[in-house]
DNA sequence: ACCATCTACGAAAACGTTATCGACAACGAT
DNA sequence: ATCGTTGTCGATAACGTTTTCGTAGATGGT
């Protein structure tokens, strides 16, 4: 018996989008002219661009960026997939995104394995999702996997390169980074350093191990089995070599612990108390990431950390490059820093 | 003379893109039955829309989203609107993409005032910008500002709500979460509690302190004004007003003080440390956010949580009903739950 | 006057989809 | 046979841009 005709009031009517046809009828020239007026092209007088810029202006009108991306064959959208919303992403994306002020890109953030999802891999599916039409590039943070350049778009990945045909990286120099942590400990003059290990899948971990051993090497001390422990990124798996390395006998016990993480290091610190150990008095730790914890235990952790920052900004710097046709470095390496806390102290 | 010809080479020849023509061409059907086909709309037989399916299988087929989002007015992207990547958004980011799993929906991420631009009302910037074209619908943190309905897409904001007129929104019961702060501590036998003050152009410090003042009442305890300080979001802002309140004398000096968040809380334990006071013992202190560094106090600090998890999933279900026309509640309150750590003890 | 050269502009063809609508065949019922 | 009906399918017109290319008019040199 015919429809309702009273529900389209309830829709509230949003205002038709004013195109660029609008705007091209009121100015009374062409969609072309108008066109290449937005896009400041040649070959349009300096008369019809004012009126034109004029009715611009008073239509509101903004142009849309799905036509235009339609056309041209770019969507001015770059894509960062990070496994999860965590400080480390957060301080790259801020990096990132600081970096993308004025450049007339847009961030579009994507988050991988949240939830139960955690299949390796998924940056390859979500890559080729998006990137066949939302994006133009991504940057992919630490990858669970290795990202190959079969991709329709330019990537780059935050993460240490690992061969020649991997793609574009970015990363901190980890080796330099322990190397850091572990002068320090050996000026401070500490002989037996005890090294807790991180997640042994991350080559970053990798790395801070190769660090460790190349600096006690150029100490002239030698690299003791005993005094390495495989740990993991979480305060469970910590514990227990932790606990083993700080009960060796004294005499065999390190007077200073380098762990590859900070969620490590401060295990160590709270395993250290519990067996009656003094930080920094009777032992020194050093971690690794500097995460906002670490300023925090107590004592305050001494820490390496990664200048994530401007990790994010050169990460996207190098995609701008390679989305703009220039050939560039393919791989960056940004140094690491030492942070000086509490937790750290001359042998007794 | 002619172009160099031998440049082509040097710009790797991404694979052109296979559109829904190349499937139709193949499969031998026309392009509007591959759409019916992709997306599973009435009118196209068994046979045919399995025979499609294999070519798009066999050619590795995606249709792009640009055109479609062109086609049909939706780009199936929604923008999330953040003053700053820092924890607190960082955890609703993850509710929401969480929560954005299996919809079909992405996520834009987008950080407003990075860098020195700190202009209020980039929001509505931001909004205006992307609104027109890229996404759908947005969710904004904490608006620096009233976002009034006039944008052209949905929004529902993260922030307590205002009047009748503003947006869609979703917050934490800061009220409430205050009482259960206040009461915690008429609980444990406090009589006299001190409450020193957030941002005061929060909204929810203002409703943080009504929250406070409501519990007082409540227990039959008189409010003094000597006992409320205005403080703010930075260590440095809480010092002198928690300085002032800790040196009354004995018997004005209140037992207990509650602070609008955990960063002037954190102050309160300090000044208090350095005025010979000790927490839990002589003072008592309950903050507010359950921001990370609240764990790692000394002692650990007793806090009101936001769920921010819950939050962010809330906020992203009221924008997908209201994309999909089902009017709901304008306004979702969900609520703050107290978290007991170390720093709040009966009083002396 | 005449051709050559510019400049400013517009018509029209893309870009890759989706939605409408009409065509056509097969089929059962009269 | 005739007439709906139903079930498949394809032409085609959008969606809002950008870009190419042709053309008309102005300019300048002989």
């Amino acid at each position: 018996m015919g429809y309702c005709q009273g529900m389209s009031t309830l829709d509230q009517p949003r205002p038709r989008r004013v195109t660029i046809n609008d705007v091209a009828r009121e100015a009374g020239v062409s969609v072309a002219t108008v066109s290449k007026v937005i896009n400041e092209r040649y070959g349009v007088s300096e008369a019809t661009s004012e009126k034109v810029l004029a009715v611009i202006d008073q239509l509101g009108y903004q142009s849309s960026l799905i036509a235009s991306s339609l056309r041209r064959k770019s969507t001015g959208v770059i894509g960062v997939l990070v496994a999860e919303f965590e400080p480390y992403s957060a301080e790259l994306l801020k990096g990132i995104s600081a970096a993308l002020h004025g450049t007339g890109y847009e961030l579009l953030a994507h988050a991988g394995r949240t939830g139960a999802h955690n299949h390796t891999g998924w940056e390859r599916r979500s890559l080729s999702r998006l990137g066949h039409t939302l994006i133009d590039g991504a940057i992919v943070v630490t990858p669970s996997m290795i990202i190959t350049d079969e991709t329709t778009i330019p990537v780059v990945a935050i993460d240490p390169h690992t061969g020649p045909d991997g793609p574009m990286t970015v990363d901190a120099d980890n080796v330099t980074g322990a190397r850091l942590a572990v002068d320090h400990l050996v000026g401070l003059g500490h002989r037996r350093i005890g090294f807790l290990g991180g997640r042994p899948d991350l080559r970053s971990a990798g790395l801070r191990e190769q660090g460790y051993r190349e600096a006690l090497d150029d100490a002239g001390l030698s690299v003791s089995d005993k005094l390495i422990r495989v740990g993991g990124y979480h305060p469970e798996l910590a514990e227990a070599p932790a606990r083993e390395m700080l009960s060796l006998p004294t005499g065999e016990r390190p007077t200073a612990v380098f762990a590859a993480n900070d969620i490590s290091a401060i295990k160590v610190i709270e395993v250290a108390g519990s067996l009656g150990l003094r930080v920094p008095e009777d032992l020194s730790v050093v971690g690794f990431d500097n995460v906002p914890e670490s300023r925090d235990a107590t004592p305050p952790l001494t820490t390496v950390a990664q200048p994530l920052h401007e990790m994010g900004r050169a990460a996207l710097g190098l995609l701008l490059e390679l989305l703009e046709g220039k050939h560039t470095e393919r791989h960056l390496r940004l140094p690491a820093e030492l942070v000086e806390r509490g937790s750290t102290a001359p042998p007794a």
